[in-house]
DNA sequence: CAGACGAAATTGTAGGACAATATTGTCATT
DNA sequence: AATGACAATATTGTCCTACAATTTCGTCTG
């Protein structure tokens, strides 16, 4: 095969990481709304577009549907997920109870200076005063600072687990509705949050952190129905 | 190849499955003890013993390695997953507020009587009086149990996750070291548990599955390190 | 005995092949 | 014209073979 044909979208990279290089790259083409929620990802046309074989693909395939980014259905393929209203609140549900344990967590463990400078240094952008345009650059503040209360909780088995379940995807799915003053309002309650946690006082961060995301859940249970996937329907485009 | 040697391993069934069946075999081959946490998984080994090819058995491992049952490393293949004794605990501090989500919401719901009779039949088992003898039987009936507490609840995703994240490993791997009053301890709280799910009191119910869970944390660690992979080691061996 | 070297084992990837299944388009019947 | 049966096509699931990269292990030499 040709050199640049390899480089397009998998990087060369060390041997053994092909399949991972194409499931990132093929999660932030779903993430970036390249590929829409619904649609189909067919083997060959990925094996053509990345300069890989069927086998790297499938296996990011089986690492996508891992992480809840893809779904695969057998016979029919991978289709980019489109999470139903009662599905993406379900995962609010869990989230929730998730973040209100990091944050516990977290809150107890700012006696110890090491885990407190990187608490501090992760979620310094947080306190910029120059207003949010872009509503990627939320997100991914966002995301941020979330990882980064997981981080300070010191149990690393629920870094792996959020990292894994799709925030990330309700977030993409329902980024276009977000209102400005939803993001401005998201941004003081993470400073809330964090000083809470900084102070260690683990029950206001828990308390705090819950309220941010029923609040956010709230956002997510007044959205037009067409956001999301119809209730009834199963995998099929719609 | 000959037609016995399909079928020894995974069931001929229909296509589409093999991945999912070869997965399925190795899972339960782990969970029953016969590949023991730190055992490398030799694909050429298992593609004889299983009668398929490198595809399907490179397919079942990222299954279970999704489901955290083994451990992927690059260039040196599978190995049964072995936990360390943080990773046991971090896991069942997570699963501690899983289960407490699960065990408030489904106390709200056994007002439905299609819920409630769901429960009901599901749980059944727990007031039998007859002694557990085999410690498997009781992992069984402990992971039915847990089960039926998060379909009750109504949230589908807690239901995946929660099949998906591996209490079964941990348990598989300290179920030696279980003693019978232990076993006998924690059948009497299940019938608690279950008592205050069916009385529609959800707070009592989730006070008694977190103590419930604390009990199962506290055994955990009190269990001599040997059981877990050492701390500082990385995915080698030993 | 330690370290360098080479052979064997094992994995990661490619590419081709084929049957099973799903999807789509065409045609005949009502 | 709508509807159903049927054929053609597309796509996936699986297998096979092959080969390079990497690790692992044994041997050899200083």
């Amino acid at each position: 095969m040709a050199a640049d044909d390899a480089d397009r979208g998998a990087r060369p990279g060390r041997r053994g990481e092909k399949g991972r290089s194409v499931a990132e790259h093929l999660g932030e083409a779903i993430r970036s709304g390249r590929f829409v929620p619904g649609q189909r990802l067919v083997e060959a046309e990925l094996t053509a577009e990345l300069g890989v074989s069927r086998g790297p693909v499938r296996e990011a395939f089986r690492r996508l549907s891992a992480e809840g980014l893809i779904e695969l259905v057998p016979n029919r393929g991978a289709l980019v997920r489109r999470l139903t209203q009662k599905e993406a609140l379900d995962l609010f549900q869990i989230r929730t109870e998730l973040e209100a344990l990091a944050a516990r967590l977290a809150a107890r463990r700012m006696a110890e200076p090491c885990v407190r400078r990187a608490f501090e240094a992760a979620v310094a952008p947080i306190w910029s005063d120059t207003p949010r345009h872009s509503t990627s650059a939320y997100i991914e503040e966002n995301r941020r600072f979330h990882s980064a209360v997981m981080a300070a909780s010191g149990n690393c088995q629920l870094v792996n687990l959020s990292e894994q379940k799709q925030l990330s995807l309700i977030l993409s799915q329902i980024s276009n509705q977000l209102t400005s003053e939803a993001i401005a309002a998201s941004i003081c309650e993470h400073r809330a949050i964090a000083e809470a946690i900084l102070a260690g006082d683990g029950r206001k961060a828990e308390a705090k952190i819950r309220r941010h995301m029923a609040r956010a859940a709230e956002i997510v249970r007044r959205m037009p129905p067409q956001v999301f996937r119809s209730e009834g329907g199963d995998a099929r485009l719609n």
